[in-house]
DNA sequence: GTGCACTATATTGGTGCCAATTTTGGTGAA
DNA sequence: TTCACCAAAATTGGCACCAATATAGTGCAC
């Protein structure tokens, strides 16, 4: 149910500032009162969501300040793991990665938003799960969580988005030719965009 | 009660693989169950504890071979950091670290350990705090909790800990001379011994 | 003595209830 | 109207209890 509610407060599906309220939750996820609690806190320690004692828990959607440092770690992790990736990543990687990669762009004719955002996802968890850093994989999962969605904010034109899937290809060329300076150049601005 | 807990786990005070039970933990910290409960699944977000239904939580130390993960995304963060912290730094922040530099340096020979532990992570948090970065500080704090401290596995030796404390030097140095590449290559040798 | 089924014990997990606190709504006076 | 104040409702937080589950212990058959 934790994992559920985290979905559903990183799609938007809670207005911003908005309570949390437990017989709220209860009904909607069909949970009991326990499992409410745990979610709650287990969200909060992981910030997404704050805690007020006597109130309750809040949607927070970070501050633009915030949402940038954490951008900004997310670059700092996902640049400094290429050394690892170019150094660990085997051919079978690279043909998994060309193929995911691939796949994004095809989606980009017929796919929901929610296909393509998907397909993002399993491309960029891909290449962090080739650095062989488990911890890694797990950090900045947390970490996009906590940034607003790329349905939201970023992919604002069709073009920005076949943008990112040429990226996508690029990064592999740069993976395969053991290019890892090029390969942090590459992941630094297509996480900036 | 989750902070003394967590202190308590990460100085080893509890054995490695013992079950958390929540009526030990009641009476140990004089709280109510839903506070034991509440540190509990905090915790255990954290991956500082791990958790199995029906059975409760248990103390984990990672296996080396995360600890080794965990280490290194605290290299990459705080190397990566070291150009913020080169870009931002103020004079005064600089002074400050100086200052916790020598501090830490001026402990050795009278201190407790425990002393000396806090005057080395003071530095390293006010290092970080130079970069301008909060999550980043909050991030690495998280990070630091999920490996052995410091008493139990790094500073073997006390000419170990001596080079520490110039190393913290090298640090400002390298800094106040806004060398970044010096400074991460300082950085990483420092946290990784 | 060994293995197995069964019972007893311990621990977690869920539920209902009540107290404490906050929020909301309403009433009246300036 | 607008503000202060008070009462009512809603919500969280803690507690006690019971159920569900896992572990430990006991005795029995072989």
């Amino acid at each position: 149910m934790a994992d559920r509610l985290a979905a559903d407060i990183q799609a938007g599906r809670f207005s911003a500032g908005s309570w949390l309220k437990q017989i709220d939750l209860q009904n909607r996820y069909a949970a009991n009162r326990s499992e409410v609690r745990k979610a709650l806190v287990s969200l909060a320690t992981k910030r997404l969501i704050q805690y007020e004692p006597n109130r309750g828990y809040y949607v927070h959607h970070e501050d633009d300040a915030l949402s940038d440092e954490i951008r900004d770690l997310r670059v700092m992790l996902e640049t400094a793991a290429a050394d690892y990736i170019v150094a660990k990543a085997t051919v079978a990687d690279i043909a998994s990665l060309r193929q995911l990669a691939e796949q994004f762009l095809k989606l980009l004719p017929t796919g929901t938003i929610m296909d393509i955002y998907e397909a993002n996802l399993a491309f960029h968890t891909a290449l962090l799960v080739a650095s062989g850093n488990r911890a890694l994989v797990e950090l900045v999962r947390d970490l996009r969580l906590r940034t607003p969605p790329a349905p939201a904010s970023q992919w604002s034109t069709r073009a920005r988005i076949e943008q990112s899937g040429q990226e996508h290809l690029e990064m592999v060329d740069a993976l395969e030719a053991r290019n890892a300076e090029k390969l942090k150049a590459i992941i630094s601005l297509h996480i900036q965009q």
